[in-house]
DNA sequence: CGGCATCCGTGACGATACTG
DNA sequence: CAGTATCGTCACGGATGCCG
């Protein structure tokens, strides 16, 4: 039932696959890790923390975490000396990435405003 | 330096599409005051609040600065006494929305698969 | 190399009161 | 009704140091 148009009302946001969506890319660098992993995985920790700028340890530890927590990313150790550990995108992850793909494609269009010159 | 496939090693992601969407949509709010324009628009101030719950008048009202700053959303105001503000999307925010809609149908479809008992 | 522990700064956000 | 002003809080992220 309740397949009536929705009123602004009782309408909610929580709850909505938006909202859930963005709970998973949420904070400064959430998405340019998923970015930096669609285009370069598998990736290791210090790759990635090169690309990413100036981005600490512990931000970056904190943030694969997650991401790993949330299914979007997976991490694979290989226990040896020196140690290595490498990230890349899930299935899931790869899905989220073909829709994020187009935040991409959308920016580019419309930052012309302010045309980066490479 | 030929037109080679990027390497992670000089690869950056500041001044991306994405990192430029992004830094619109950033916030706990700001998608969700795009939402709600999206199917409720024009909305007005009081309206908006009460959608997004908790909101603050302050955080609000700058959001919606913000927004307004980026070209996003148009205020309307009609000068009369009560005051009336009424928002609504500009062709940049629709632009930007029928991206963003595809966030919510990812977050739909998978949300159910991993949801978090409270 | 890939972390974790600790301390700390900042800015987003909340609560409340007030104004045109 | 639609904000503005002021104050307080807290999560996010930065800096540094240590460890397996």
């Amino acid at each position: 039932m309740s397949d009536q148009a929705p009123s602004i009302a009782d309408a909610q946001f929580e709850g909505t696959g938006y909202s859930y969506t963005m709970s998973l890319i949420r904070g400064k660098y959430k998405m340019a890790i998923l970015y930096c992993l669609m285009e370069f995985q598998p990736v290791r920790f210090n790759e990635m923390r090169r690309y990413l700028g100036r981005i600490t340890d512990k931000t970056l530890s904190a943030n694969l975490k997650e991401l790993e927590a949330d299914g979007l990313i997976a991490r694979q150790e290989y226990p040896q000396i020196p140690p290595k550990v490498e990230y890349s995108l899930t299935e899931l992850g790869e899905s989220l990435m073909e829709v994020l793909d187009q935040l991409c494609t959308w920016g580019e269009t419309h930052m012309s405003g302010s045309v980066v010159a490479p």
